[in-house]
RNA sequence: AGGCGGUUAGCUCAGUUGGUUAGAGCGCUUGGUCGACAUCCAAGAGGUCAGCAGUUCGAAUCUGCUACUGCCUACCA
């Protein structure tokens, strides 16, 4: 089950109200020194919202549509960590559709938690000492729709904080008037074709809940036990059968032994009775293949109406069925006197004390054994003999298909794809070993059955009641017809979601005037975390498929789960939970603590935790914001990983927002009422703009920035779109163009100064639309100001296109002209470093190679490397000064040096280029090298072997000439 | 028992179809406040890519086995 935040809410919300009246931009203000996430955050999420941003394209003739449907949030309390990180990659999605045009549409809901919620209402209750039987049905489910509009309302608080763009105008409930039509329609529709059944069956039963929960909703795991051997005398009177159970008080319901057909050891004993101890019965010896030979003693009692495999086994040798347990797990009259009314594990501590008692019981082993318990309440389950409605998985349909074979042939044939693809195997053996689905709850809250009993015995199903009577009358039945208590199970609904939020119908005319439901169905990409897909994406496909004849969703993204720094897995009870609007707007210690440590199922746990969380939060944790903790979560998001999730990534991307910032801030106040080159070109005269090779240089680094990004959201490498965006704004844009850019202003002409500022801008504002998608707030803000500075008239970042990729802009002359000035200002640097001269102090070089070249470089190097001056030589002079080659440049830094450690500097560097030309020569000797590898590779090593050659050669001079 | 992952720098993680000296952030060391940013800048240390065997001219990358580890599914009463 996805994990549910359970307990009373206990969230800080900052009202949001959601304005329908449209709002105009906010005024902005100058910017800040530095980055400020609150001020931004508070304003441009309604202006969105009450514009009408988020509204879903309807225009028909466009081709691409895009849809992402909400994996709808239980209504049981708050949104995790996990749910932040999913709706980051949806809404980074959403976003990133929608500014490239497409018609796009994200369809938010919740979703009612049959089971999850009506406990966390009992627990209120509870709380209060009422139940809900005090209550009664009507009362207790007004109160769980309180429960919902509030927790509901949390969650969409929530979801506007983390700036997510679902359509709100087409939010849904799973529990809407619409959707239970839908629900209704497809129950109906499946019992008439035979698909869905009501039958007797053994079930998951949770005793503490008193219903049937379906295999999912079953946790098995492994604990401590024993293994009881207990001697069966032989009816005969001849010995006895000692057989082995993990649960000896099932042994009151036993109808049978059996062992291996061809077990030596028994082999004369079937068909032979045995005395069934502390009961007065016998009970036969019977033979069946699935008894294991080397377990145990080789001897299995059978319990048909509490084991599966016993059920089974009845199934097959027609066996009598005694349940001796009812409802509540209490011991009922089939059992001997003695036992009956005993809770179950009371009644198997009296069990076992009568069995040593009587000297039937041999031993006790301790023993490992895997017990199966209800995921909600932690209770062992039962399997129990109830009336329940299922859903008929490999039955085929008139079609000649099984829902489950629709299921795996959609995926086998590649209309719904994974992404990572080795999910389709999990899913495929999910479905190969599939059972019929038990779909009814002995709950309260959810979708009430549609099916009507007489007293004649008979059952209706039927869109309503009205409905269910003619079907009677029919029948020759008019007496009073009772509708079933039970409600189906919660992802019942939830398989519904992908056609039912659509306002789907079923009736063909009327659905195809429904646009949306002709656009979006199927969605294209359903985001999820694999926990949930057989819950639910299974059963999406299941139920679409089959129903309206379409795939749910082209895309299944599946992505890790959010643990901890340390790994866990995050719950209430270990304490570990973060909000994520914790890490938003920040939280101190005390505060963390009471929120960790109120509403613990466990109180006990409260200090432990408490204790845990001072150590891991020292000061509480500071407010990162919005778009630094979207840049995390996209940045963690590596495809077949879960996250850990380490706050001092949060760190570093909210410097990197801050960054961004600051860079704003410097093109501002460079830019900021001058003229920056944007007027029309064919206006100005001849020379208005001049371009350098910087200028090319970045804005051709942007094409491969916006291509890398393109193609990484393509693939759902939300990791690899951050990064490049990162690491152009950072590496290139901050740390190279803009300090290239001071220079051209500082020493260009008009024309090279007008280009560096229309560059710096256009560069800027196209970063903004770049990373939107992943820091929807800061670019918004930084582009209201840089946006029209460089002519754009759009009220908002969201409405403007996103940036494609022009291959013609790809210079790569400047491509290399800025790689070596970016190799000289590095060899400059690394020599001061080695040095050790201070960075503030300026000192001269001497430059020997192209002097025409150099020339220009010149003012680069000076400014970059902290040169005193750049003096441009044909040859270098002799002296005793550290020397750096870069290609064709022989750079050599004028300073005071200690002459043995340059001597050293000079020899490591020279054992390095022997290794490596040893290495180059070695391959290049190597006949099937140069016979098999592709020639380009061994060209590349030939150049390699010259390249460093001709260096080494230098160096060695070099090294001479120092005394 | 089957299935799917993971193992790369002290920590958290990238590493596209095998091909220069295996990268980033954080942390660490050294030094820096000249109007974008100390939420910063520059330089630097730090890795036998879990192990073994194989394929290949060439392996972090492909194959097999092993170890450790995580998860999923099914289970023996």
């Amino acid at each position: 089950m996805p994990t549910k935040t359970q307990g009373l809410p206990c969230v800080k919300m900052e009202a949001m109200t959601t304005n329908t009246t449209p709002l105009n931009p906010p005024a902005i203000k100058e910017l800040a020194k530095s980055f400020d996430p609150k001020t931004i955050e508070s304003h441009w999420y309604q202006f969105w919202e009450s514009n009408g941003y988020y509204a879903a394209g309807l225009d028909n003739t466009k081709q691409d549509n895009f849809c992402i449907l909400l994996p709808p949030p239980n209504v049981t309390g708050t949104l995790h960590m996990g749910h932040g990180f999913n709706q980051t990659l949806m809404d980074a999605l959403t976003r990133y559709h929608r500014m490239r045009g497409d018609n796009t549409l994200w369809q938010p809901g919740t979703d009612h938690a049959g089971i999850a919620t009506q406990i966390v209402v009992e627990r209120q209750l509870d709380a209060q000492g009422v139940s809900r039987h005090d209550l009664g049905r009507e009362k207790f489910l007004e109160k769980v729709w309180e429960w919902k509009e509030y927790s509901g309302g949390t969650i969409t608080k929530q979801m506007r904080r983390l700036g997510t763009s679902p359509d709100w105008s087409r939010e849904r409930f799973t529990m809407d008037e619409g959707l239970n039509k839908t629900v209704t329609e497809t129950f109906v529709r499946l019992y008439n074709e035979g698909l869905i059944y009501r039958g007797k069956r053994l079930v998951n039963w949770d005793v503490k809940l008193g219903t049937a929960v379906s295999d999912l909703e079953v946790v098995q795991e492994e604990e401590d036990g024993f293994m009881w051997h207990i001697n069966y005398p032989l009816a005969s009177g001849d010995g006895f059968l000692t057989v082995a159970t993990t649960r000896p008080e099932t042994m009151l319901g036993d109808v049978a032994v059996m062992v291996h057909p061809e077990d030596a050891r028994y082999k004369h004993l079937i068909g032979q009775q045995v005395k069934l101890p502390l009961c007065d019965r016998e009970i036969p010896i019977i033979a069946d293949d699935y008894v294991d030979l080397e377990f145990g003693t080789g001897v299995v009692k059978v319990t048909p109406a509490h084991d599966f495999n016993d059920y089974a086994v009845g199934q097959r040798h027609k066996l009598a069925m005694i349940g001796i347990l009812d409802l509540d797990g209490n011991v009922n009259e089939a059992a001997p006197k003695q036992y009956q009314g005993l809770e179950r594990f009371a009644a198997r501590k009296q069990v076992v004390a009568d069995l040593e008692a009587q000297g039937y019981l041999v031993k006790a082993d301790k023993h490992k054994l895997k017990v199966p318990r209800g995921d909600r309440t932690g209770v062992v389950i039962e399997p129990m003999l109830t009336d329940q409605w299922f859903v008929a998985m490999s039955k085929p349909a008139a079609d000649g298909k099984s829902i489950t074979q629709k299921a795996l042939d959609v995926v086998a044939s590649g209309e719904i794809k994974f992404y990572p693809e080795n999910w389709v195997n999990t899913y495929n053996q999910w479905l190969n070993n599939i059972q019929d689905w038990c779909i009814s709850r002995q709950l309260w809250w959810g979708h009430q059955i549609p099916a009507w009993y007489g007293d004649n015995g008979k059952v209706y199903v039927a869109h309503d009641e009205a409905e269910a009577k003619q079907q009677a009358a029919k029948d020759g039945y008019t007496g009073d017809l009772t509708r079933d208590n039970d409600v189906l199970d919660t992802w019942y609904s939830s398989a519904l979601w992908p056609f039912s939020t659509l306002d789907w119908t079923g009736d063909e005319a009327v659905d195809a005037q429904n646009q949306a439901l002709q656009q979006y169905l199927p969605s294209s990409v359903l985001v999820t975390g694999f926990d949930i897909i057989f819950f639910w994406v299974a059963r999406m496909v299941m139920m679409t498929t089959h129903i309206t004849g379409k795939i749910p969703f082209k895309h299944v993204y599946v992505h890790g789960l959010i643990r901890d720094a340390e790994g866990q897995k995050m719950s209430k009870s270990k304490g570990n939970v973060l909000d994520p609007i914790d890490l938003i707007d920040g939280i101190n210690l005390d505060e963390l603590i009471k929120k960790r440590t109120t509403g613990l199922m466990n109180p006990k746990q409260a200090e432990q935790i408490e204790k845990r969380t001072r150590k891991e939060f020292p000061e509480g944790i500071a407010a990162y914001g919005t778009d630094a903790l979207r840049f995390t979560f996209a940045a963690l998001a590596s495809p077949g990983r879960d996250i850990k999730f380490d706050l001092q990534r949060c760190d570093g991307y909210r410097n990197f927002c801050n960054k961004l910032w600051n860079a704003t801030r410097f093109v501002l106040m460079n830019t900021e009422g001058q003229d920056n080159g944007l007027e029309d070109c064919k206006t100005q005269p001849d020379g208005y703009l001049s371009f350098s090779q910087a200028d090319r240089w970045i804005v051709s680094t942007l094409q491969r920035t916006e291509a890398d990004v393109e193609r990484a959201f393509a693939d759902y490498r939300f990791d690899l779109a951050a990064k490049a965006v990162y690491e152009f704004v950072w590496d290139e844009y901050c740390d190279w163009y803009l300090e290239l850019a001071k220079v051209q202003i500082q020493t260009g002409s008009d024309a090279e100064k007008r280009a560096t500022r229309r560059t710096l801008l256009r560069v800027l504002e196209t970063i903004l639309r770049l990373a939107h998608p992943i820091m929807p707030f800061i670019t918004e803000e930084i582009w209201q100001t840089i946006g029209p500075m460089r002519g754009k008239t759009g009220a908002s970042i969201m409405l403007e296109s996103y940036p494609t990729s022009q291959p013609n802009k790809i210079d790569t002359d400047a491509e290399a002209w800025v790689a070596l000035l970016k190799q000289a200002v590095d060899a400059c640097r690394s020599l001061r470093g080695e040095m050790s001269i201070s960075p503030a102090a300026r000192v001269p070089l001497i430059a020997a190679g192209d002097a025409g070249k150099l020339e220009i470089y010149a003012p680069y190097l000076k400014a970059l490397a902290k040169l005193e001056d750049v003096a441009i030589v044909a040859e270098l002079p002799e002296a005793d000064a550290p020397v750096m080659l870069v290609e064709d440049f022989k750079l050599m830094l004028k300073v005071e040096i200690d002459v043995a450690a340059e001597k050293e500097r000079l020899g490591k560097e020279i054992a390095r280029l022997e290794g490596e030309v040893n290495k180059a020569n070695a391959k290049l000797n190597n006949e099937s090298f140069v016979a098999r590898a592709p020639a380009a590779v061994v060209e590349q090593e030939k150049a390699r072997v010259a390249d460093f050659s001709s260096n080494l050669e230098k160096l060695q001079s070099q090294l001479a000439k120092l005394k």
